[in-house]
RNA sequence: GGCGGCAUAGCUCAGUUGGCUAGAGCAUGCGGUUCAUACCCGCAGUGUCCCCGGUUCGAAUCCAGGUGCCGCUACCA
């Protein structure tokens, strides 16, 4: 009977591969306050973060820094300044870390895999699929005409590497139901999305394994292969709980639980996450909760722009439950929003300092004021009470409707609107006349009294957002700990006759909006200057041994013609004089770096004994060599160009 | 290109199934107050509800077309 109910709540777990931003900050806090909400309301909750290690480009990284890929998570997750540190900073409740590179984790993985493996869900197969050796392309399975090479109609061969697939197809229907028919995925506009784009064009097979990196799960049985990533990852939310493992013992206890997500990777929650759990036998997430993302003023977050907000260094300026508050207050959980400072620092000096802080500040100072601190025993009532009583009474049901449907901003605005309402009452009853008439005095304390259990029952409900300032509020209205618990929210009368307040510091001081944002834009400017570090890729460790490199045909084109294919957004094609005397067509993905007017006459380099391949239907002949590097994160492409001297067809050796 | 979403006051956003003179907060202007963190309370505005048609007694809302922004996805050998 006293068994308390369990839930279950998890943020994606990131990936490590630089340090993380405002937008995981954002998700994490928000995640933060609904098991702090589950937790305040009764239930035993379990609150799951963690990051996620393996992978192509971890292992890039790594190599550029110099040090191994478990060296370089490490650093990111466990060091100075780093993940784990930025949660402990932000006053993160959870109860648990997970790291897939955790032995326990690891292990069961393999498990997991093993298993699938044997009842038939994954098996292995192809990873490019098809070849015609005609028509040298490649072809996967649905892109084939009865079997046979959909251009020339001749039969095809299999080829390239082996891969392990999961099944997904087998699921198809059933996930589709689960989208369609059921509230498993929210917000709801993320379904359409899922099933248009996924599921009725037919659900492909999932490649689940890789061998062109090694950075990641060996799969036991066949140790050339590493678990694909998102397999690895998503089971985090269950080897945390014990799935397959002797680290933990509390699945049972606490899945299925709910899964908040970023938009970016719901496909990955709602399609294939289900259809895994599907595949074992096992029960489904409750929910999968996609919430928006925080849009820049200026466009997306890149280190380039220097635009890239970074948490320490506003909840270090402004404090940590400010920053909290302002993500949760001023955004809609679900859609995005948009991100300025100056918009943090009004929503902080407006409801924070002025409403809420001032609220309290003043109540205080007059009860210190008129009573010495210590409000006497009173009943006086009045009319002009109803209303503020009615509001404050019915604030936990309305919060509550709201707080179950995380829709978190639209919680703390009826407790805004309570606090309003509560400023509002001191000016209809004016203390400060009644503090000047003796005979008032049993008014003036039932006054005060109201004031303080109002600012009460909002401390209460507030303590999932800012709770460490509602600690301190708490401590300056003479609140005990019966008196800031989810029960007391909805009792009026809580706080003793002769409850004595103390006032102390400001809670939350007013920010002198123009100083900081001027601060704030000249460390933005450094940022930008500071963080434009050339990133090579990594230099291969693979040797070419120099008959198959002297294969390489090698020449110099020029550009009589250039126009963007119709229907793609990035490819170019170029009509090349190579010197052969016939024009050589080539297609190229470098739309987003240069128009075709500019190409026009260039010298260019070009391999041109690759094997054709068709693109959006055209034929390219060959490929142009460009640099490639990376600046703040951003990828930078430049075409070779060669001297216009050099004639057309010239070799390069 | 396919799929999906968004477009409402200077700014950030609400507007349930079509129905009052289209709303809130911030910012702005004016007034009040002095307990309080130059704060609080009240009043006042301001809108081609992206454009163009259509359905309807009636459209911000529904339908067709268009424009702009965003996301996912395909083609970047």
């Amino acid at each position: 009977m006293s068994e308390k109910k369990t839930f279950y709540i998890t943020t994606p777990i990131y990936y490590p591969s630089d340090k993380l931003h405002i937008g995981h900050t954002y998700c994490t806090v928000a995640t933060d306050a609904i098991a702090r909400y589950k937790r305040l309301c009764g239930y035993d909750v379990l609150f799951l973060t963690g990051t996620d290690e393996h992978g192509q480009k971890i292992e890039d990284k790594a190599k550029e820094a110099g040090v191994t890929p478990k060296a370089f998570v490490d650093g990111i997750v466990e060091g100075p300044r780093g993940v784990k540190d930025l949660w402990k900073l932000m006053n993160i409740s959870n109860d648990r870390f997970i790291r897939t590179t955790d032995e326990y984790h690891v292990k069961a993985i393999q498990r997991v895999f093993r298993r699938m493996y044997e009842n038939g869900d994954i098996y292995k197969g192809e990873y490019r699929g098809k070849y015609c050796k005609p028509c040298e392309s490649f072809w996967t399975e649905s892109q084939l005409k009865d079997g046979k090479c959909p251009d020339c109609g001749r039969p095809v061969e299999d080829a390239s590497e082996e891969a392990y697939f999961f099944r997904a197809s087998k699921y198809a229907d059933r996930v589709r139901d689960l989208l369609e028919n059921t509230d498993f995925l929210e917000p709801r506009s993320r379904v359409n999305e899922m099933v248009n784009n996924f599921i009725k064009p037919g659900l492909e097979d999932l490649c689940v394994s890789r061998t062109s990196f090694s950075w990641g799960i060996p799969v036991d049985f066949d140790d050339k292969h590493v678990v694909y990533v998102w397999l690895d990852a998503l089971f985090n939310y269950i080897t945390a709980l014990g799935y397959e493992n002797d680290q933990y013992g509390d699945y049972k206890r606490y899945w299925p639980g709910v899964n908040i997500v970023g938009k970016e990777i719901v496909r990955f929650h709602s399609i294939y996450w289900p259809a895994f759990l599907m595949s074992l036998g096992e029960p489904l997430p409750t929910k999968v909760y996609g919430h928006g993302w925080l849009v820049m003023d200026g466009g997306k977050m890149s280190k380039s722009k220097g635009n890239v907000v970074d948490p320490y260094i506003l909840a270090e300026r402004f404090g940590v439950d400010a920053l909290r508050f302002f993500l949760l207050r001023t955004f809609p959980f679900g859609s995005d929003g948009a991100f300025s400072n100056e918009l943090l620092i009004n929503t902080i000096n407006v409801d924070l300092a002025n409403d809420l802080g001032n609220l309290v500040s003043r109540t205080t100072a007059m009860i210190e004021k008129y009573f010495g601190g210590t409000l006497p025993k009173t009943g006086a009532a009045e009319s002009v009470d109803g209303e503020l009583l009615a509001a404050a009474k019915s604030l936990r049901g309305r919060y509550e409707a709201q707080m179950e449907k995380f829709q978190l901003h639209l919680g703390l605005d009826e407790v805004f609107k309570t606090i309003q309402r509560a400023n509002k009452y001191i000016d209809e009853t004016a203390p400060w006349v009644l503090a000047k008439d003796e005979s008032q005095r049993d008014r003036l304390a039932a006054v005060l009294y109201n004031l303080l259990e109002t600012v009460r029952i909002c401390a209460v409900l507030l303590t999932p957002f800012i709770p460490e300032s509602c600690e301190k509020i708490f401590a300056q209205i003479g609140a005990e700990e019966s008196a800031r618990t989810w029960d007391s929210a909805a009792q009026w009368g809580v706080l003793p006759d002769g409850v004595t307040v103390r006032k102390g510091e400001a809670i939350f001081p007013r920010i002198d909006a123009e100083k900081e944002l001027a601060e704030l834009e000249a460390l933005r400017e450094a940022a930008k200057k500071g963080a434009s570090p050339i990133e090579l890729e990594p230099y291969a460790e693979e040797r070419v041994d120099f008959d198959t490199f002297c294969k390489s045909d090698f020449r110099a084109v020029k550009v009589k013609a250039c126009d963007a294919v119709k229907k793609s957004e990035k490819l170019l094609r170029f009509t090349l004089d190579d010197g052969s005397g016939t024009d050589r067509q080539i297609l190229s993905g470098i739309h987003k770096f240069y128009e075709p007017e500019q190409l026009v006459g260039k010298t260019l380099l070009a391999i041109v004994n690759l094997p054709p391949r068709k693109m959006m239907g055209l034929e390219s002949n060959g490929m142009l060599i460009s640099a490639i590097h990376y600046e703040g994160g951003e990828e930078k492409l430049n075409l070779v160009m060669l001297d216009d001297k050099i004639p057309a067809g010239a070799k390069m050796c």
